[in-house]
DNA sequence: CCCAACTGCGCAATCGTTTACTCAGTTGTC
DNA sequence: GACAACTGAGTAAACGATTGCGCAGTTGGG
C-alpha cells in the first residue's frame, strides 16, 4: 500500500515499535517502562528511559489520547455574542485566562481556546461532542445562560464563571454581584457622596446584581435611586457613551460606581478630559480587581472579585468532576480594594 | 474482554461505526458523506447530514487527528525564564495572545497555551516531539534565541514574535526595534525636549534595540546619551524601580522614553505621585501600542507595533509554512501614535 | 515435592477515524 | 456486441499508542 498523506513536518518520526525494536524490547514493555506504570523491571526501565533520552523519542500524544480516552486537555470558552474572539483582548477575559492557565498547568493540564460561535442553541453540544476536551471552563454566562444550563444536565465536567440563580444546575464560581454592588455603594456614603451614578454594560446577569446591590444600599440610606449611564463593553464604545453622558447630565452626581474596571478607567479618562478632580470633587469605584487597575491614575478604588483565588477555585472544582466527584458551586466573598480614586 | 477504563462523562458515545449501521451505509460512506469529500451521491449525503443532525453524532476529532496526523491546532508559547505562565497577566502577551486567538480562528485552528518550562536545552523539542501540534507560534525570542535557532534548523512550521539578526534562520516578525526607537527619541526632541532618560527592562534583543535607536537619534542631534533607568518588567516591581529612581535622580530629564507601554503607565503613577505635570514638565512616549494605552490619563503616546496586523501575519507565514512552502521573515514599520502624554 | 504466588515480559485487541483499493452495476463509444 | 469509463458504495489496512491476559521462570511455604 502506498504511504498515504503524513504529517508534513517532524523532527523524529519514530514510532513506539520502531523504538522497542531498538530497543530490544515488545511495545508493551517499552510503554511501561517510559510510562512507569505496570510491572517492569527497575533495570529495563533505566536502560529504556536512557536510549529514549538518547534517540529523544517520546510517545504521540494523539495516540496515546486515542487509547486512554483522555486529552489532559481543559477547553475555556467565552461566549459573547457573535464576535465572542474579539472580546479576548477584553483586560477582564486576558487576565482571567492567565489565572487560569496558570492554574491548570499546575495540574498538567493544557488549555485550548478554540472558536465557538454561540449562533444556535447547540454551540456547546458540538463542542463538546468532538471528544477534544476532558472538561470545560465557560467565562462568563452572559446570555447562554439557557444553553449552559441545558447542557449541565447530562456533561458533568464543566464548571462557569458566574453567578448562581436559585435552582440552577451547572457549577458557578464567581463573587456575590449583589454585595459586592452594596460594598461599593456602601463606601462611597461613607465617603460622603450623596448621589451616585452607575455605569456599566446593561447585559450580562452579573451587572444586574451589582446595580441591584447599589440600589439597595442607597435605600436603606435613605437616599435617592443611582442615576444609571449604560456603556457598551468595549473600551473605546464605552468612553464615548460616558463622555456623552456626562455631558447631558441636569445634575452631576458625586460618586461613581462602574460596572467594571475597564468601564472605570474609561470613566477616568473622560472626567479628566472635563477637567474633573477624582477624587476630590467626583469619587469612582470600579469592580473586579483587575491588577491593571492600580497602575491608573488616579490608582482605582475597586471592588476586588479575587480573581486569581477564583480561577484557582474553578481548576480545583473541574478536576474533582472530571474525576467523577460531586463538586457544588462556589461565591466567593468580594473585598473593597481602597486607592486613591474614592 | 472487560471494557478498558472509558472516558468518564460523554453526551453522546456514538461511534461511526454505530451510526453507520444505523444509517444503513458502511462506515467508509458515512465518513465520506460527512466529510464532503469522496464519492457519494447526492442523495446519500443528505440523508446522511440530517440522520447526524439528528442524532447529535460528530466524529471524534482525536481519532480524525491520529488518522490524518493533523491536529487544527496551532500551539503557542511564551519563553521567559521559569515562570513562564505566571507572564501571562502582562497586557502585552494577553493582548498577542488574543489577536493570535482572532487570526487563527479565521483559518480554522485552535490555539493550545501549554505548560513549557525552559529549564534546559531541549523544551522545545520535547514540546513539539509529541505531535500535540501542527505548528508553533512563540511570543519572544527572550534568552532561548539559540534554542529556537537550533529547532528551526529541522520543524519548519514556526514563527516567531521577535528581532531579526544577521544570519538568522527562524522566521520571525516583529517591528523594527532601532526604528522605533529613534522615532521615540526624535519626536521628544521635536517637542522640545534637550535631556532624556530611558525606562525599561534590561533583558531581551528588542530592549537593547530600542535604547540603541534612541541613543542614535540623541547622537544624531547633538544631544547626549540618555539616562538610564533599568526596571523589572512585572508592574509593581517596575513602579518601584522608577519611583526610586526618580527619587534619586541628580538632574530631571525633560522627556522619557519607555521600552515598553506597561512600563510607561508604571511610570506615569510615579511622576503623578511626584507631582509632576505630563505633558507639561515632562513628557513621556510609550513602546508597545496597547489598546489600554489610550485610556490611561494622560493617554499615553506610544511607538505603535501594530500587534493586530502582527499577528494576523504571524498566522499567514505559520500557514504557508504548514503547508510546506517557504516564507520568510517580515518586519513591521513602527509608527508614532500621538496622544496626550507628550 | 507440589502447588501457589509472584515477576518480568510479550501477544494481540482496542481506541474511532480516514482512505487506498476493489467491485458490481450502469452508461457511452466505436 | 465488446470494451472502456464512470458511479456509488463496501472492505480492510492503517494511524500510534495502552493494557488485559497469558506464559515461562523463579521463589516460597507446607
Amino acid at each position: 500500500m502506498v504511504p498515504i498523506a503524513r504529517r508534513h513536518h517532524e523532527t523524529d518520526d519514530m514510532n513506539l515499535k520502531q523504538f522497542a525494536e531498538l530497543a530490544g524490547v515488545s511495545t508493551a514493555t517499552a510503554s511501561r517502562a517510559l510510562s512507569g506504570t505496570g510491572r517492569v523491571s527497575e533495570e529495563t526501565t533505566t536502560r529504556i528511559a536512557a536510549l529514549a533520552e538518547k534517540l529523544g523519542y517520546q510517545p504521540n500524544a494523539i495516540a496515546r489520547n486515542l487509547r486512554t480516552q483522555r486529552t489532559m486537555t481543559v477547553g475555556v470558552l467565552v461566549p459573547m455574542g457573535h464576535d465572542a474572539l474579539q472580546h479576548l483582548s477584553d483586560p477582564f477575559f486576558n487576565t482571567m485566562i492567565g489565572f487560569l492557565a496558570d492554574a491548570l498547568v499546575e495540574h498538567g493540564y493544557d488549555l485550548l481556546l478554540s472558536r465557538v460561535l454561540p449562533d444556535d442553541e447547540r454551540w456547546l453540544d458540538r463542542y463538546i461532542g468532538t471528544g477534544r476536551v476532558d472538561g470545560l471552563l465557560v467565562i462568563g454566562q452572559s446570555d447562554q445562560y439557557h444553553v449552559i444550563e441545558s447542557v449541565a444536565r447530562r456533561y458533568r465536567p464543566m464548571v462557569v464563571w458566574g453567578g448562581q440563580m436559585p435552582g440552577q444546575r451547572h457549577c458557578a464560581v464567581g463573587s456575590d454581584n449583589f454585595r459586592g454592588g452594596v460594598m461599593a455603594a456602601e463606601h462611597l456614603i461613607a465617603r460622603g457622596c450623596r448621589l451616585l451614578a452607575y455605569a456599566g454594560p446593561r447585559q450580562g446577569v452579573e451587572f444586574g446584581e451589582r446595580l441591584a446591590g447599589v440600589r439597595a444600599a442607597l435605600a436603606a440610606a435613605g437616599l435617592p435611586d443611582p442615576i444609571e449611564l449604560p456603556s457598551h463593553f468595549e473600551p473605546d464604545a464605552a468612553y464615548r457613551d460616558l463622555a456623552a453622558h456626562l455631558g447631558n447630565l441636569a445634575t452631576m452626581p458625586d460618586g461613581i460606581v462602574a460596572g467594571a474596571d475597564v468601564t472605570a478607567a474609561s470613566m477616568l479618562k473622560a472626567l479628566a478630559e472635563m477637567g474633573c478632580d477624582v477624587p476630590g470633587t467626583m469619587r469612582v469605584i470600579g469592580y473586579d480587581g483587575l491588577p491593571i487597575a492600580g497602575h491608573l491614575v488616579p490608582a482605582l478604588t475597586t471592588i476586588d472579585q479575587q480573581l486569581r483565588e477564583g480561577a484557582r477555585i474553578m481548576v480545583d472544582l473541574l478536576m474533582r468532576r472530571i474525576a467523577g466527584e460531586e463538586a457544588a458551586s462556589v461565591r466567593i466573598e468580594p473585598r473593597l480594594l481602597l486607592r486613591q480614586s474614592t
